[in-house]
RNA sequence: GUGGGUGUAGCUCAGGGGUAGAGCGCCGGAUUGUGGAUCCGGAAGUCGCGGGUUCGAGACCCGUCACCCACCCCA
């Protein structure tokens, strides 16, 4: 009795049947021309990366997460790795950047839509292996990059049928410049902020007690907790005289302003809010940090912001960079659970399946394929001679419109019998003429 | 990493110590050049895996693995 090996596929890894390819097609296809109208142009980079180029990326949490490959032939058994699965599209496009800087512009603005690996638990819409869908701007530090990366997905969100979704915006040094007006020292900033973005979970005293446990001073708590739990204008307020005496948070200020100012007049006008609270965690942001949301997803559909030193971590000398990643599988999620998928959809394998009554028939139904396919149809030639029904019945099952059936009388006289199934409707038409007489049904159906 | 739930036929699930079940699907027939309906028949499961209790375990106990839900974190 030998084992059969399992069929599921390795935990957090997925198989895509043809329906959920032709899904996730759909979506990829859309989010590409969206972000080919703005300019951007595709990249595509290997799955595994030298370690070093990933390693220190991304923080404390994301070293932990990373895929390594442990090296290979006699050194296997030291269990060292000296290759990685990405983690993210963008710590490779900075390697890419600095790797290929004489032959990519001095502007240059990038897609890619690839999976990326992380070794994290599996949950709802999180997986080990999932798609992103990357655009980044390279060369220039002005706000219109973040405006134009904002529009951007808003209008590949709201081509795909959302229409309740937020960009919540932030800015890193803006951040920097409230925790230390507030009093908390460098070394714990990072600390407060991973405490703060939970204020809507735990409230406020919860917040306040976390940030006692950390070891950060009351008289800090409190002051912070100020700006999170007040509103609109107050905060504006409290903001400009927090940063009234520091430059850089100051200019944070009115790049967020300015990002703002630029998208009144795109999609993304409305859906951008200010919210202190938001963090992110990936360690190489460096400006503006933006993050979607939609009411009925825990997690968030995409996140992005600036990294002006990223690739410099590669070359040895800056390029400033901002970027947006959408995330494939949280979008599919959604529009799985809301029914968001357009009907028009192909979710059939072929316009036309040819049956025959006898093996002897299946040369000519091959050649008859053929003039339909050249005619542009999807067609699929059933492979045994089984009885007709259980053909018809095959082509039903599958929705295939029409079964063009290939008798003897048909193969005699050069003809073809076209059934559409769901029209209870056939008619005999020559072989040359049944492509356009199907291609004619089909259009009508709309 | 924490808490809860579920693992029985291809799929959805019933059975809570005494012969392994239903619906759907699949195969064959009624109906050998025409599908969806109906009827008849059929194939199909070491009941997630390992141990224990028992005369006897799908069921009870212990362990383990997988998946799902809620946290944590993220896309």
């Amino acid at each position: 009795m030998s084992e059969r090996p399992r069929t599921e596929p390795a935990r957090g890894m997925r198989d895509f049947l043809p329906d959920e390819v032709r899904r996730r097609e759909y979506v990829i296809g859309l989010i590409t021309r969206v972000y080919e109208r703005y300019g951007f142009e595709p990249l595509e980079t290997p799955a595994v990366e030298n370690i070093e180029t990933l390693l220190g990326k991304y923080g404390e949490e994301g070293n932990q997460l990373i895929y390594k490959i442990l090296k290979r032939g006699e050194h296997e058994a030291s269990g060292q790795a000296d290759l990685a699965l990405r983690y993210d599209l963008t710590v490779p496009l900075a390697r890419v950047v600095a790797q290929h800087q004489s032959k990519l512009p001095r502007l240059f603005k990038r897609y890619q839509i690839q999976p990326v690996w992380r070794a994290d638990r599996p949950a709802r819409g999180r997986f080990r292996e999932f798609y992103q869908c990357d655009v980044d701007a390279l060369g220039s530090t002005s706000p219109v990059v973040e405006a134009e990366l904002c529009a951007a997905v808003s209008d590949a969100l709201t081509e795909l049928g959302f229409n309740d979704f937020v960009i919540r915006i932030n800015h890193r040094q803006l951040l920097t410049a409230l925790l230390a007006w507030a009093g908390v020292v460098e070394g714990q900033q990072s600390d407060a902020l991973v405490v703060l973005d939970k204020l809507d979970k735990i409230g406020a005293d919860g917040v306040k007690n976390e940030l006692a446990a950390r070891g950060i001073e009351a008289e800090a708590s409190d002051a912070l907790l100020s700006f999170f739990t007040s509103h609109s204008g107050v905060v504006l307020d409290m903001i400009a005289k927090a940063i009234e005496n520091d430059a850089v948070g100051s200019a944070a200020w009115t790049n967020l302003q300015d990002i703002m100012h630029l998208t009144a007049g795109t999609s993304a006008a409305g859906r951008l809010h200010l919210d202190l609270s938001l963090a992110r965690g990936l360690s190489y942001y460096t400006g503006a940090i933006m993050e979607i949301n939609v009411p009925d997803l825990a997690g968030s559909l995409g996140g992005g912001g600036r990294y002006d030193n990223l690739v410099g971590m590669f070359l040895g000398q800056d390029i400033p960079a901002c970027g947006f990643s959408l995330g494939l599988e949280r979008i599919l999620v959604v529009m799985g659970e809301r029914s968001m998928f357009p009907t028009t959809l192909a979710m059939t394998p072929a316009d036309v399946m040819l049956a025959t009554f006898d093996a002897a028939a299946m040369g000519d139904a091959m050649r008859v394929a053929a003039t339909l396919r050249a005619a542009g149809l999807r067609v699929l030639v059933y492979p045994e001679p089984d009885k007709i029904g259980k053909q018809i019945k095959y082509a039903d099952g599958r929705g295939i419109p029409f079964v063009a059936l290939l008798g003897e009388n048909e193969i005699t006289g050069g003809t073809v019998t076209v059934k559409h199934l769901a029209a209870q409707t056939q008619h005999t038409y020559s072989q040359s003429e049944a492509g356009s007489k199907i291609l004619e049904e089909l259009t009508q159906r709309g």
